[in-house]
This record gives structure tokens, sequence and C-alpha cells, in this order.
DNA sequence: CTGTCTAAAGTGGTCAGACCACGGACTGAC
DNA sequence: GTCAGTCCGTGGTCTGACCACTTTAGACAG
């Protein structure tokens, strides 16, 4: 006997939810670009088929998803998908877990590793060089920490790019808001501790060194070596901060 | 003179806005939880202070990223957002650029290589249990592509998820979708050639020792050798498709 | 002719009320 | 106990009206 299953929501779309994949499909072909303004609500939805609310339910949805902007009484333009929906969608899934921002930072760990490794065969003369200065920039503001924090996330995003890959490039942008606050942070706890900071600057040098020399090995290597130092940093911090406990108590 | 800029849209967000906040915010903090009932659309629209229309804006934009399910008839529930909705964001993100997939298995590359060497650090001795029984069923599936492209990626996937890692976890199966058929066709187009199937069972074997031997390293060189075999094949293919296109002409 | 101001038109944002479609619970008949 | 029908609560949709913002066109003054 043939089982009568229930039909699933999705074989009697919407129409909101067909509405919504019209425009999903045509902006994912192309079809529809960047800057392209789409009709008033009132015609689109006599085109469509469907009632105003309706069509006012998909495209807030994909306004939502960053796939529109609709602005009050001009219209609604196409926008196209950016980093930051990726990372809104991060967020979202990783939210009921603890420790966001130290698991966060093992996926910032795998994309860096595997971009500069791919930077070492692709990057351009141009890329080392944009990567060299930028390398200046943060030896030049070891003593301003918002900045400083900025050079160091500067660089880090430009060996990533160097990468040619936007896979990897889109998943760091997404990250990076979520681990911005570490850069600069950093730079508070230890602008003031020349130890520390020259040997920041130097793990960043033989990162850049590594690179200029297109050894994927060796970059992935110091690399990895520039991130055992902030975990080093994250360590101490927690001892003192219990050491700090302990004589209040 | 003062200059008089243009307020900024979210200076005065919309009703389906602030509508869309709130629940997002609910979301993110806990207070609401997977498996939630919401009250009906009357009654939270009056108690919310909008109209009905608004609210199911909000609602429709929430049930688009996987926050919501809403049910015809019955009401609307919670989900806890999952991968889909990350993958979703990285499709729309990536749709404009050329040879997706191959700048996706970067993404996985840069996933797994990092997971690998986290869980050689914290696999628990039933999560190796797992992955040699996967690596068995690997083996002995060499004669079906289907059922042995499905095993190589629990393979992976069971690897990843000894990394402890939710971040990487996440990405991975936000990438798998798009990387899946990639599985099922490289067994496709090479599990009548034993030399090259005898080489990717040596390669995962190697994998899967290097981990279990807990040394970071190796178990990273043994993937990216892995991931090599691929590279070959994927040109071997590019060869031969060319050369019988010179055949034909 | 040019610049300014105002009104109208076009656009999105919202509301109220009516009706349709679905799912589940309840009741009555067999 | 089972099945069918009805009712109620829920979401899905439509229509029409009105409000808020932006742009355009026309009139008027210098």
């Amino acid at each position: 006997m043939l089982d009568i299953v229930r039909q699933d929501t999705d074989e009697n779309p919407s129409g909101a939810d067909r509405v919504f994949t019209f425009f999903r499909d045509r902006l994912l072909s192309g079809e529809l670009k960047a800057g392209d303004r789409l009709l008033g609500e009132r015609e689109l939805a006599l085109t469509l088929g469907v009632s105003r609310p309706v069509l006012r339910e998909a495209l807030r949805s994909l306004a939502m998803l960053g796939l529109l902007d609709i602005r009050h009484g001009r219209g609604a333009y196409v926008r196209s998908a950016d980093a930051s929906v990726l990372g809104q969608a991060l967020t979202l899934c990783l939210a009921p877990e603890p420790n966001i921002l130290d698991d966060v930072l093992q996926a910032r760990i795998a994309i860096e590793c595997q971009a500069i490794r791919l930077a070492c065969l692709r990057a351009s003369e141009r890329d080392l060089q944009a990567i060299a200065a930028l390398l200046d920039t943060l030896v030049d503001s070891l003593n301003d920490p918002e900045t400083g924090g900025g050079a160091d996330y500067a660089f880090h995003l430009a060996i990533v790019r160097a990468s040619g890959s936007s896979a990897l490039m889109k998943i760091y942008e997404a990250i990076s808001p979520l681990l911005m606050r570490s850069h600069v942070e950093r730079r508070r706890d230890t602008f003031r501790e020349p130890a520390i900071t020259s040997g920041l600057v130097e793990a960043h040098r033989q990162v850049f060194l590594a690179l200029a020399q297109r050894d994927p090995d060796e970059a992935e290597r110091r690399l990895r070596a520039h991130f055992a130092i902030g975990d080093e940093l994250r360590r101490k911090n927690l001892i003192s901060t219990y050491q700090g406990q302990g004589k209040a108590s």
C-alpha cells in the first residue's frame, strides 16, 4: 500500500516564497545586478500576480539578506551580497556556543594559513609591495594601539587578499568584525612592553620574509608561530587575572 | 554653518525592522530557544504595537534566515540556525565569482587542515575509533561510487568534528553541499582504476595514522598530500578532455 | 533666462477589515 | 472504539485607505 505522506510546504510554496525565489534566482544568475532598480511595489505586485503586502514580505526578506536596499520614497535597489551577510549567518549559527571568540580564532587561523600558502604561489609583486608597506605601518604605529591594531589587521587582510581566493577572502571578512577587538586590545595590553612588542614585530617580519621567498611551508610555520605569541599572551593575562583575585581575597 | 545631513534609515527603523531586531536579539541571547512557539500573529501584532502585515514581514524574514519555522494553521516555531543558512549566505556571496567550486575547495582545505591539527590534540579515543570505522567503510565501498563518496565525506567530517571546534564544523557543513558532487564524481572517475584507488586508500590511511599518533604537522602534511591526489586527477581529466576534443576536430 | 518655491505625482510604510486555506480538537453517530 | 463532520484557532492573502518621504514639474519673481 502506498503510504500517503504529508505534503511538504515546499510543494505548495506561499506567494511570498514564490516571489522570493523569483528574485533570488535572478540575483544568483546575474540577470539582476547591483545597482538595478526594481519596479515600484504596486506595479511589481500586479506583474507578479500577488498582493502588495505579500510582495513586501518577499522584498523585506531579500533586504534582510542584504540583497536589496529598500529606500523610502525612492525605490528598491539591488545590492550584491557582501561578507556581512556571511558574518551575520555565522553569528546566528554560533550564538548558542560558549567561547565563541576563541573558536572563531581557529577559523581565522585556518583561513590565514591556507591563504598564505596560496599567496606564496599567486601573489603579484604589487601584492608583496603592499604587504611590505603595511608591515612598515605596523612598525610605525607601535605606540598607538588603535592605529597599530588597524595596521595589524590590514597586514593580515592583505595576505588573504593576495591568495586570490574569493571564498577565503569572504570568510575572512565575515570573521574579522568578531575578532577586531582582539587586534586592538592586544596592542593595548602590550604596547608598553618592548620585549613583547619587538617579538611581535619580528614575528610579522618573518611571516613576510617567508611569503616574499614564496615558501609555503615556511610561511605557514611562521604564521603559526605568530599566532602562538598571542596564545602565550592570553595565558599570561589569565594567570595575572587570577593572581590579582587571589590578592583581593 | 552646520551641514544638514540626510537621516540614515537606521535612525528611524521601520516597524518591520524593529520587530525583526526584537526577535533576533532574543534568539541570540537564548531567551527564545529552538522549539519555542510564538504567540499567534494577531495577538503578537497587538502586543508589539504593529499591524499584522508588518509583523508578517519581520517573521517572514526570520523564517528565510532559518530562524523560524512558520507552519500554516499551526503557528510559528523557533529553530536554531544551522549550517544551511551559512551555506546560503556563502552561495549568495560567491555567486558572481567564476570557478566557485575550485575556490570553495580552498576553503575546505583550510578548514580541514586546521581541524586535523586540533583533532590531534583534542580527539577522544571514541573519536578515533569512529574515524577508523569510517576508514573501513571507505575501503569496503571501493566498487560503489555513491556509497564510497558518502564514506569519503563522512571520514573527513568526523575529523573536523574531532577538532571540537564549532566554528570549523559549521563552516565545513556550510561548504560541503557545494562540494559533495566532487566526492561522488571522483569515485565514479576512479573506481575502475585500481592504481588510483589504492593510492587514495593509502592516502586516507596515512592521514588516519598521523592523527592516531597525534602528530599535527604530519597529519596536516598527509592531508595535503591526499588533496594533491585530487589535483592530479583533475589535471589528468582536463588533459584527456582536451585530447578528446583534438581528435574530434 | 535663471533660480526658488510649492504642489502634485510617485514611491515606500502602515493600518483595518474581510475572506480563504490549513491543522487539530471535539462531538456525535454507528 | 472508530470515523466523519464541524468548529475553532492559526497562518495566507487581498483590498482599500491613509501616512511619510522623495522627486518632478510648473508657476512666479528677479
